[in-house]
DNA sequence: TCTGGGGTCCTAGGACCC
DNA sequence: TCTGGGGTCCTAGGACCC
């Protein structure tokens, strides 16, 4: 069995977790450069905000219906993250943090599930006062499922019965409750439908989560994906899907901004890119990983009128690396090359690829020196290609014999980095 | 005037190998 | 006359998540 506990509106609750006045107001937290509605109370939601909506278009709601908004403060989120998911790993035995503010609880040999996720949930809200749903089913997807019903029948009344409110066990209800429950809900409400799937199944009469549920397994891997596959068999109670106690180191870091003012000129773009780049770096410290790539990109606002600009560019380091210094460089030099004047920049960024842990580079590098006799040369080579790909380096007469280091050449077997890459300016679109 | 930021996974198709 | 086929790697693009 899985629970998933997730906090309700959970920036506006830590904004209202400082100040209580708030309580019972409609509140929305605003994203960067306050550019639209990232968290919404329940008061703000009732005014009809949507999530993501544009600031300029509900603001006038402040005057008319006392609304309050805030600019997000993350790193008070992040801290009042921490503290709620210190306080919920108390109902299981192992827990993965999913996001900022939800985490699957692996319930494997907890007794009396239900009322432990009620003293669990109370201590969160007395302690944080910070209201929470915990949904429990026997795989992620249900687990999900029971989330959503917790927070929607408490919500909007009579959407599901009303014990339901709150904690939601799905091991409580009859199969006729189960498959009643499954039809009040729309399929795009379940985890891992998004709006295009939903509006796909809609088209083939697929309304609700019972008639997702009864489909055909091969027919959704065929017209969708194994994604889709594992999310059907997963409504019917096969766990597909494993708790993920471990995160893993990820695979792109990103610094990516909006501005608030639209940028034209290339110094402050630089200065932008820059700031960008040294706080990937730093990201890239923290999980103790080097890169070998960097994306740069830079482009118009999508909803102003043309021109538009819209380009980005991949620049190899010129090693794996952490360093600031270099990433920034790099980073500098990939904005200078597909910079064009003329332009109402409205957002940029830095992404590093190809990720590497540095400790395995660093023995890499190590073995390289241990290469003394011709059997431990042939075993690096075999160690070398069979990671790196066939032909990254191979033996000359003179010994070994590669272009560049072996790190460099993962991926550019057919398609050279420095060549092609650096070369390739995207097309303008106007 | 004004529209977020940071991720993951899967698939199709091209290129290449033998 | 008749011009293979299976496997792998890589990339771009699409879809999803919060």
């Amino acid at each position: 069995m899985f629970a998933l506990l997730d906090a309700n509106n959970f920036y506006v609750s830590c904004e209202k977790c400082f100040q209580p006045a708030l309580r019972d107001k409609p509140v929305v937290v605003l994203s960067a450069n306050d550019g639209c509605a990232i968290a919404r109370s329940e008061e703000a939601k009732a005014l009809g905000i949507k999530m993501g909506e544009p600031y300029f278009k509900f603001k006038h709601l402040e005057l008319t219906h006392g609304l309050v908004t805030r600019s997000a403060c993350f790193p008070l989120y992040a801290d009042l993250s921490s503290r709620l998911m210190s306080i919920a790993s108390g109902m299981g035995c192992d827990v993965e943090q999913y996001s900022i503010d939800e985490q699957f609880i692996d319930l494997s040999g907890v007794r009396e599930i239900t009322r432990r996720a009620w003293v669990i949930r109370d201590r969160i809200h007395r302690g944080l006062g910070i209201a929470c749903g915990v949904g429990i089913g026997p795989t992620k997807t249900l687990a999900k499922f029971a989330n959503h019903i917790a927070k929607a029948s408490e919500r909007r009344p009579g959407s599901y019965p009303a014990r339901l409110q709150r904690v939601c066990n799905l091991a409580e209800l009859s199969p006729q409750e189960l498959a009643a429950a499954l039809e009040a809900t729309p399929v795009g409400e379940i985890w891992g439908v998004g709006p295009r799937i939903s509006a796909q199944l809609y088209d083939a009469g697929i309304l609700n989560a019972l008639q997702l549920s009864k489909l055909d397994l091969g027919t959704v891997r065929r017209h969708w994906s194994v994604v889709m596959e594992r999310t059907v068999r997963e409504l019917n109670g096969e766990p597909c899907l494993t708790l993920e106690s471990q995160p893993e180191p990820k695979q792109m870091i990103a610094c990516t901004r909006s501005f608030g003012s639209p940028v034209s000129e290339l110094d402050p773009l630089i200065e932008a890119v820059s700031d960008f780049a040294s706080r990937a770096a730093q990201k890239l410290r923290l999980q103790g990983s080097v890169a070998g790539q960097i994306q740069v990109f830079a482009h118009t606002s999508r909803f102003r009128p043309p021109p538009h600009f819209h380009r980005s560019i991949v620049v190899p380091l010129i090693r794996p690396t952490a360093d600031t210094g270099l990433i920034v460089a790099s980073a500098v030099h990939g904005i200078k090359r597909i910079y064009r004047e003329g332009f109402e920049l409205k957002k940029a960024g830095v992404i590093l690829m190809d990720l590497n842990d540095k400790a395995d580079l660093q023995h890499e590098l190590d073995l390289g020196d241990e290469i003394c006799d011709r059997g431990s040369l042939f075993a690096a080579v075999d160690k070398l290609n069979q990671r790196y790909g066939r032909g990254t380096v191979h033996i000359g007469s003179t010994g070994l014999q590669t272009n560049r280091a072996p790190w460099q050449q993962r991926q550019d077997q057919r398609s050279p980095r420095y060549s092609t890459v650096l070369a390739e300016i995207p097309e303008v679109k106007c």
